[in-house]
This record gives structure tokens, sequence and C-alpha cells, in this order.
DNA sequence: TGTAGTATCTTTTTT
DNA sequence: AGATACTACA
């Protein structure tokens, strides 16, 4: 005892933090409370494990994102030899299942080249089965039924499978399909996000000598935001560790906010019950909050009926109150949030770095960007549209993928006029059928344009002369000397840049700069690493996100969705837009009771994210489809502890024409805990009401009670307004 | 086949 | 309101 004692690495940990790291074999479960020093005993516990002579090549750590598995390794290193440290398997599930995938590929019919397609590639894929179904597409649009794929997959339900339990007409064609994509990628060599899982589950099912080889490998596997993994993810974590059950999972069930791309909660009970021998820890004592923001948190995740028992404490100072500020727009908004971080700077207690703005959608960065670089102020955003995503960006990623994987028909079809060449609409179609007749891919079909028929001469023509140009590339790149030279060469051959070039708008130029910039990341890439290779490349950045990528330690102000702040932490934090509708969010679908308590679920992340200073605001009017929408404040404020806030109006109101919704129209902001629940009255949806300013219309949709009830309206004239009952006069026809 | 003009949709959250 | 997708023409 006295030994582990002096060990620097159990040093400057707790109690808890301690016991939780030396438990070494068998399964463990660790329930870490928001700040409670997860990644610490993550850390530490692989630190502990090499210093005690296990190999680090036999450990595997899954995270959530690449960044959090390279902060990890980054400090191992410095608490154990940054040899070993470099050795361990560490990475996010999605990554790590790539990487024994290409390894494995050839088992499951696939090369080890496959492409990753992405979200956009999925969607275009099922956005072409679609049109071959002939279905009406307000029924079967391709985002559901992309969604429905992907959470089928997440329970690993094949298309048999799904096509079998279909209780209805339109269930039995989405399970069609489903089957027609899943076949479609096969043929195309390709994987998409969710298959990278599926197929590992499969690979491990299917042939049980190459689960044991990893088995053996992996001798003790840790995970890290466990609340977040879906089905299949727990199934392979349940193959891998099945074997010496040295599995240790940390999570916390306050955080689950995934729940709407399969993530289930079930998981950490169905651990318990796998392993009835778990060794379970809390870790309670929060190291990154004033008690002020933890009380509020605390006062809003109680309003969660469906929570592991456990009380979060600190020893940190009380600190200051929780600030509300009620603004007029969201511009107004905006200009609030940027005065205040002004005042903070100013103050000289922090700085640029120190600051966060929270959102719920992606589309509300728009307007503190706005803000920010009218001040001048520094700023970086975190997801949104995100460099790999661009247009210019992805089409030179399909000409290198259609290199490595020639059968990869999205790169295909993506870059085939693109800059435009002649071959439109028509010649690709007579492709694509060609193609799915024969069941070959789009580039093999360009052996036998002959045998297409409705083919043009010059069509011909130019399609010959496109396939060898890829031809001769592959093999100058077989060659494998110069790597980066052919791919410029191939990419200026391309026509893209010469296109842009023509263009000459200042767009045209920001694409050129886009282009330019991934070819000299490519560059680097290859140059830096001596045996890597263009597929590694591919794979590499088909992975990445956003949040990997941005450097978050400098001096700017990070910008994020409340999705992409979990796993972090920053003094001040603006939790922006608390309003209803829009946090919560609601998509006027029947109300259910889990998606509100995610959404409280990451309020809580938002709010736990902070050390010191906590800023909440909330617009009256905010501008949606270019229609006014009347707002009322986030359910949420209500909840948050009344001793814990200090409410203001912001100053700064900007001038507005009168309307006939005058001061009383708002809420009063000292009036948030008279939320209740009472009944809304007799309007319902579909009602014609009429409004003595907007005239008449129908109500679309219903939400709140008391003195928060409130209607969605379409008027005539106007359009959508969402209006307040207690105040809008509201006349029923 | 490419373009100009028009209709329609957009805003969840991410690997 | 602005971007994208679709349709009718050159």
């Amino acid at each position: 005892m006295h030994k582990e004692e002096d060990n620097p690495i159990l040093k400057n940990l707790n109690p808890a933090q301690r016991e939780a790291v030396v438990a070494v074999e068998g399964p463990i479960l660790i329930i870490a409370g928001a700040g409670s020093g997860k990644t610490r005993v993550l850390t530490h516990k692989i630190a502990y494990l090499i210093d005690i002579g296990i190999p680090p090549q036999n450990i595997l750590a899954l995270t959530f994102t690449n960044k959090a598995a390279q902060v990890m390794k980054e400090r191992i290193a410095s608490l154990v030899n940054p040899e070993a440290s470099k050795r361990i398997w560490a990475g996010t599930f999605h990554s790590i299942f790539a990487r024994i995938l290409r390894l494995e590929a050839h088992y499951l019919g696939y090369t080890s080249n496959f492409s990753i397609y992405d979200t956009e590639d999925s969607l275009n894929i099922i956005k072409r089965i679609l049109q071959n179904y002939n279905v009406s597409n307000n029924k079967l649009n391709p985002d559901s039924v992309h969604h429905i794929i992907s959470i089928s997959k997440n329970k690993v339900l094949s298309p048999q499978d799904f096509i079998r339990n279909a209780s209805n007409q339109t269930e039995k064609i989405i399970g069609e399909i489903y089957k027609e994509y899943q076949d479609y990628l096969q043929q195309n060599n390709a994987m998409d996000f969710d298959d990278l899982l599926v197929n590992t589950f499969e690979l491990f099912s299917q042939f049980p000598e190459i689960l044991e080889k990893y088995q053996n490998r992996f001798n003790f596997i840790l995970v890290d935001e466990y609340q977040d993994t879906n089905r299949v993810q727990y199934l392979v974590l349940r193959q891998l560790s099945s074997k010496y059950r040295n599995i240790t999972v940390v999570g916390d069930d306050a955080q689950s906010i995934y729940r709407w791309r399969g993530a289930d909660i079930r998981n950490i009970l169905d651990f318990q019950k796998d392993f009835p021998d778990v060794k379970i820890f809390r870790l309670e004592q929060n190291y990154r909050s004033t008690k002020c923001i933890l009380a509020a948190a605390d006062s809003v995740i109680k309003f969660n009926k469906k929570q592991i028992e456990k009380k979060l404490w600190t020893e940190n100072p009380e600190g200051e109150l929780i600030e509300l500020y009620q603004c007029e727009t969201e511009k107004d908004e905006a200009n609030l949030v940027v005065k205040k971080i002004k005042e903070l700077i100013s103050g000289g207690e922090y700085s640029l770095g120190d600051i966060a703005i929270f959102y719920r959608t992606n589309a509300q960065s728009l307007e503190f960007e706005n803000a920010l670089r009218r001040e001048n102020i520094n700023y970086v955003v975190v997801g949104g549209l995100s460099f790999y995503k661009r247009k210019e960006v992805k089409d030179v990623l399909a000409y290198l993928r259609l290199l490595i994987n020639p059968d990869d028909n999205e790169a295909f079809v993506r870059i085939i006029n693109e800059p435009p060449r002649g071959i439109g609409k028509t010649t690709l179609t007579h492709l694509l059928n060609y193609s799915r007749e024969n069941r070959i891919s789009l580039f093999k079909s360009l052996e036998h344009l002959e045998n297409i028929p409705n083919l043009q001469k010059r069509s011909i023509t130019i399609l010959e002369e496109f396939r060898n140009w890829i031809i001769t590339t592959q093999e100058k790149l077989n060659e494998g000397i110069g790597t980066a030279e052919i791919i410029n060469e191939y990419i200026k051959n391309s026509g893209l840049i010469s296109m842009y070039e023509e263009i000459a708008t200042d767009d045209a130029f920001d694409r050129l700069e886009n282009i330019e910039t991934l070819l000299s990341d490519i560059y680097e890439f290859l140059t830096q690493n001596e045996n890597m290779t263009l597929n590694d490349y591919l794979q590499q950045i088909s992975l990445i996100s956003d949040i990997d990528e941005k450097n978050l330690s400098t001096e700017q102000v990070k910008m994020m969705t409340l999705h992409s702040a979990k796993g972090l932490e920053f003094p001040v934090v603006f939790i922006v837009g608390l309003e209803q509708g829009l946090f919560p969010l609601n998509r006027f679908r029947p109300k259910d009771l889990d998606d509100e308590e995610e959404e409280r679920r990451l309020f809580y992340v938002g709010l736990t994210r902070a050390m010191k200073k906590v800023f909440l605001t909330y617009a009256k009017i905010r501008h949606r489809f270019g229609d006014e929408l009347y707002q009322v404040p986030s359910k949420f404020i209500s909840e948050i502890d009344r001793s814990l806030l200090l409410t203001f109006e912001s100053e700064n109101k900007t001038f507005r024409r009168p309307t006939t919704y005058s001061k009383e129209t708002f809420v009063n902001s000292n009036n948030f805990n008279e939320f209740d629940q009472t009944e809304d009255g007799v309007l319902r949806i579909g009602d014609r009401v009429v409004h003595p300013f907007f005239g008449i219309g129908k109500v679309e949709h219903l939400e709140g009670s008391g003195n928060f009830a409130q209607a969605l309206v379409n008027f005539e004239s106007v359009g959508r307004k969402r209006l307040m009952l207690q105040y809008a006069k509201l006349k029923k026809l």
C-alpha cells in the first residue's frame, strides 16, 4: 500500500479517483459527475497500467472525439515514457474500427481502400434510389429515410430484419430502399459512418478467429463518455472484452445528449447485468465550477425524472450569480453579448480565450459572428460549415477518391461534369442505367462504352479521354514516388482551378484559396509521414471532426453548439437563445417527454462547462425564414433556483416600428417561476382565428400553459407569428 | 447541354 | 431573407 502512495502517477488524485485508477482488473463502471476529473482518472489509469508493466499496445482507449484521444495521449506521455504512449490504441469508435476494417476488409468482401461515405454522400444515394421508387416525396424524404436506416444500423437491424419486421407498406418500402442502399454501398466498395460500427460487429461475429486476435491484442479496454454509446458500440465492446473482461467505462447519465443518434442510456444498466461482478466507483467532487454554477445546474437537472442518484459537490468558492438578459431581437442579443465581452476584457480579469458562446443550432452563430467582427474581436467558430464540407474541397477530395477507389460512384457522379466537360444529366443517366443493370461501377462501365445505348459520339470521346486520364494517373501513383507532385498535376488538369480563375469573383477566389490549402495540407501530410499514402490521408480526414481541427487554446472567443461543448470547460460561458421552441428545441411534432429531458441535459452540459461565470440570454423577437416570431423565455430559465439569478433587460434596444405588441406583450422578467401546468384553454390546432392587427389566420401549433401558453398562427396577411395567448386577444371564428 | 428564371425549402444536435 | 433545386428555353 505505502508503495502506491509514493507513485507519482497516484499523487494529486483524491481518494475516490485513486481507487478507480488502481482498480485494474475486471469490469469497472465509473460514474463521473461533471468536472469531477474524469479525463484525469482515465489518463492516470492508463499511465498506471503501463507503469505496472502492461504493454501499451495492449491498451485500447475509446473516446468521443479524436481530440480527446490526442489530449489523453499527450498527458500520458508526460506521466510515463512518451514512446510508450504512442503505442496505445486511442481514438474514436469510428476511427479505431475503420483502422481494424482496413486491415481485415477482405473478410467482408471489401478491399482495404474502401471509401468512407459521409452524410452528404449517403443522402445523394438515397435521393437517387427514391427517384427510382417513384414515391411521393412528402412522405419519404431522404433525410428521414437516412435517419431510419442509420438508427436501424445502430441497433444492428439488417435490411432483411427490417423488411421482416415491417408492419405497413411504407415501412416495407423503406426496408427495400435500405436493402438497395446497402447493396449499393458494397458495390461501391464504400462504408458509411454506421457501417464502420456494424461491419466491425459483423466481422467479429462471423470470424471468431479474428475476434480472438483483437481480444488478445486489447487486454485492457477503456471507454470515455459511455453514456453516449449506442447498441452496436456496446455489442462490439462486449465482444472485445468477453475474453479478458478488463473493461473500464466512464460516464455520466446526466450528460447523455445523443439519444437522437441512437445512444442508449440502458447501456449503463445492461453493463451491470452483463458483468454482475462490476465494481462501481463514483466521482462526485467537482473541481471546475463555483458553488453557484453547480447549484444552478443541479436545480435544473432535478426536473428530470430518469437519472442515477448522485450528489455533486465542490470546495470551490461561492462565486458570482448567474446573469440573465432579456433582449429585443437576435441582433440585440448579439450586441449585448459583445458588450458584455468587452466589459469582461476591460475589467482585466478575463481574456478573450476564456470566453465561450454556446447555442442550440449552428444557424445562430451568424449574428454573433457579425457583431464580433464589427468590434474587431477575434473569434473562432467550431462546427457549422467546416473546411472539409465545402463544395470545392469535397470536389477535389472526390477526384482523389476516384483514384484510390475507382468503384466509388459517388465520387464519379460528383466530378464527372465538375468543371463542365460536356457530360450532362442525360449521358449520366445512360451510364447509371447501364451500370445498375450490369451491376458494375460507373468507372468500370467506361470500359464498355460501345455497348451502352443512346450515347452520343461526342460523349464517348470525352468519357474515353476521362478514363485514360484517371488510369494513367493511377499508374503514376502506383510507382510510389513523387505522390504529392502527381496529385498537384492531376488536380490542375482537372480544370477545377482554371474554372474558378475564370469566374474570378470574390467567392471564386475564396474557393481557390481553399483548394490551395487542401493541396498543401496533403503535401505536408505525405512529406511529414514517410510511409503514409494518399489512402491514409483520405481515411484520416473523413473521420475528422471540426472540434478536432480547431485550436481552442488561442486568444479568441470560442463559439459552438452545446453538443460540441461537451467535454470542454471555460471560465466564462454565454448560453444564448434560451427560448421555448429554440432551446428546448421543438419540431412541432407530438411532445415527447424524453426529448425534453434530453434538451434539459444539454442545458446541464452547457452550465457545467463554466468555471466562474455564466450569462444567459433570450430574445423576445426572433426572425426565422423571414418571419417575425414572438418568443417565450425557455422553461429551463424558470427551473433555475431564483436565488441564483440576476435578471436584466438589455439596454441597447434597437429601434423598432411600434406594433400593437407594446411592452405588456412580454413577460415581466420577475415572472419566471410562475410557469405552471394549467390547461391551455379552448383553442385547438386547426382553428381559424382573427387577430385585431394581423387579421385572419389558422392555428398551427399550441404549446405552454398558463401565462406561457402560446400559439403558432399562420396569418393570411403576414404569415406565421408566434403569439402569447395571454395578450394576443385571439378570437375564434 | 448549359443557362436564366422560378419555385421551394431552410434550422437540430455529429461520427 | 437567402440559398438551393427545379423547369423552360436557347
